[in-house]
Parts: C-alpha cells; sequence; structure tokens
DNA sequence: ATGTTTCCACCTAGGTGAAAACTT
DNA sequence: AAGTTTTCACCTAGGTGGAAACAT
C-alpha cells in the first residue's frame, strides 16, 4: 500500500498512526472480541480533507470480512492459515461516530476519532456493537455520507475508504505473543502486569 | 414555585430530581467554583415534550446574575446576606448541549443532561467554560432553539425555561456545613473520606 | 479576617491482559 | 486439544471535599 492520504471523490483521508498499524499488520494485527464487547487498538481514527465546509456529513464505520475462511494460528511457523470455510452471516452493524451529523468545516477541524467503537462475538448483541466471528478476518472501512439538507432521498452520496493495513484477525485470546506485547507496549489501558509498562526493568 | 412540568410556546420541560434541588435550594444551594472548572452538582437535567419530531433543535444552558448584589455567609444565623453591589460584568458564555443540534424525537426519548458543563472563577479562562463571580446569586435557564432547515435567518424562535429551585450561590469553598453533607451524601464522586459513604457507621 | 489557590487522598467509571474455569 | 467465558488485579481518566498555603 502507498504513503500519503486515500483520495475518493475529491475527498482526502488518512489514517492517523499509521505506522503503529503497519507494525500490527506485519506480524498479523488480532483484535479481542468478547461477549460484553471491547475496544479495538488501535482505534481507526483518521484526519479528512476536502469536504465542503458548508455541507453536513455523516461519518459512518463498517467491518466487512476479507475472504470466505476460518483461520487458525500455527505456533510452529507464527502463522495464520486457512482452516476450512467462513461461519454463516452476521447481522450487519455499522458505527454511526457519534458526532455526526456535522458540517464539513468541523469534520476537517481535527481528527475523527472512532475509538469509542466496540466488537463482540454476542450474536444475541443488543447494544448495537458490531458483532464480528473469531478467527477470522476483517477490513474496517470509513464511509463520509453526504447528508443533503433540506431534501428528502433515498440514497446519500458516499465516499468509502479502505485502509488495509487496519486489516485484523479476530481472537478471544491473543495467539500471537509478538502482538500481545505490542498491545502491552502501546495502549495506556494494558500496563496491568508487573514486567512490562512504565515499571519494567 | 408550583409542580409539573413548565410549559412555554407548547414545549414542556421538567427538572429531574426536583426534590433534590429544592432540599438544597431550601439550605441555599453553594456551588464551587475554581480556576481550572468544576462541575455542579446536582447538575441540570431535563425532560422535554411537546417538540416537533421532525424539527431540529439546540438546547442551550446559560446562567444569570439574580440580582446586583455580592453576598456574605453569616456563621451565627446560617443565612446568606447582601453585602454591597455586584462585582462588574464578565464575558457572557453559553454552554451548548454537546448533543445539538439534534431532532425532537431524539431530545425527547430521554432524559437531557448538562452533567459536562463546567464553571469557572477564571476570567481568562480559554476553555469555553462558564465564567463567575464568587459570592455572587445565579439562575440558570434552558433555551430551547428551533434551527429551520435550509434557511438563514437572523434569530431563530427560541423558548426559555426558568427553574427557580436550581438557584445558587457561588463559592470557592462551602460556607453552610449542610450543604457540605448534602453533596457528600448525594454525590457519588465526593464519599472522599472516612467518616460518610458506605464506610460510615 | 476573609476569601482563594494548590495539592492530595479518596472516590467513580471503565479499558487492559492474565489466569483459571468452563465448554465442546 | 482448542477455543471461550469469567473474574480480577492493574491501569487510565477524571470528579470530590479537606487541609494547608497563599493572597489581600
Amino acid at each position: 500500500s502507498q504513503n500519503g492520504p486515500e483520495v475518493v471523490d475529491g475527498i482526502s483521508m488518512e489514517l492517523d498512526k499509521r505506522d503503529l498499524w503497519r507494525t500490527f499488520y506485519r506480524y498479523g494485527t488480532e483484535m479481542i472480541i468478547t461477549k460484553v464487547g471491547r475496544r479495538m487498538f488501535p482505534s481507526m481514527k483518521v484526519s479528512v480533507n476536502g469536504l465542503d465546509p458548508q455541507k453536513t456529513y455523516a461519518m459512518i464505520l463498517d467491518i466487512l470480512p476479507v475472504d470466505d475462511s476460518r483461520y487458525r494460528y500455527v505456533y510452529n511457523s507464527s502463522k495464520w492459515v486457512s482452516v476450512g470455510n467462513a461461519d454463516t452471516n452476521l447481522p450487519e452493524r455499522v458505527y454511526v461516530h457519534p458526532e455526526s451529523p456535522q458540517k464539513g468545516s468541523d469534520w476537517m477541524r481535527s481528527l475523527v476519532n472512532f475509538d469509542k467503537l466496540k466488537l463482540t462475538n454476542n450474536e444475541n448483541d443488543t447494544k448495537g456493537q458490531i458483532i464480528l466471528h473469531s478467527m477470522h478476518k476483517y477490513q474496517p472501512r470509513v464511509h463520509v455520507v453526504e447528508i443533503p439538507e433540506g431534501v428528502d432521498v433515498c440514497r446519500y452520496p458516499t465516499s468509502t475508504f479502505t485502509f488495509r493495513e487496519a486489516q485484523f484477525i479476530t481472537v478471544t485470546a491473543y495467539q500471537n505473543q509478538a502482538i500481545t506485547k505490542l498491545k502491552i507496549n502501546r495502549n495506556p489501558f494494558a500496563k496491568g502486569f508487573r514486567n512490562n509498562g512504565r515499571n519494567a526493568k
């Protein structure tokens, strides 16, 4: 994947902490999913440009299956391998950024952080969290939806951004210890044991 | 002041935890103001009805001086007495509810909580907090502002609600010990000492 | 004297990975 | 054997009143 922002329909979007995302991606990013819901780390955080400052937009994040595979981590080779078909489909949910709807100027003023988004493996989730299968590979996407004022339309003009380095595999417990270490070292909420974090020797 | 919701322009609004507010009011509610900013306790929290579900509204809270007096607390009589004139005017700030703008149906769905609002005595505050003088009496108000779609107007239709039991006097340290006790007993963040809260005998 | 600021221990609220228990 | 759930100690983040220091 190239450097610099993605550009779609004259709108440009850049993934924040791209180097961090790439580091994770190199090892095969894992995201823990739980019954109650768990945040992503890193979170999707983007800067946007090229919006019409006057127009109103919503920002939406969704997560697509990358392929039809189920995966398993092979400790010997430290690699994820495809094992059989993906599980059946799930309720399709999206995360609408809580500041939606908002003027283009507001979206462009500062980073747009999707860190409140939560992933779950609970198919009966009632909290509107995004439901995923464990041990599957996913691709998050960000949609910029223009909301015309005072007009009733059935389809809003939408521009979709896909950041390949944000792909991840869902787990209920980390498989690759390199990923665990990265999470602990980079996520301020995850310094919860003696031999890491700021007290590390 | 009567019971039941206030009604203005066909819109009705009710102050949540009204009994609690009245208990405070009976003793003379004090609100601490600090340089960095401090929340109100109780917070202004209202339920709204009678909005047009389709229309867009903003909700705004402002705080007016009740009179032209400066106050002092007299321990002997446990009363606030007027002592001289109010201090000079301050930058007028309002608190726009962070969910603004929003459809009437959204505002009516659940309680509208202004608990993120912060008061300060720092006249040079740059964080947009509401600036007040210490030892003055204030009246919070809630404004419902209708925002017509796609029209540029200089004045929006506004309905203003005033809850008398929400009046308070600003302090930098509590004067009336009855108020201190009420704050400690009712505010979950204020159990910070041995002889109260859940460890009380 | 009286009022303000600073610092702090003590809370609430909630995001982590580890480990043990559980399931299949 | 492999994956999931539960619980928990350890964090971050930030809202309290108290006490001491400070200001006027």
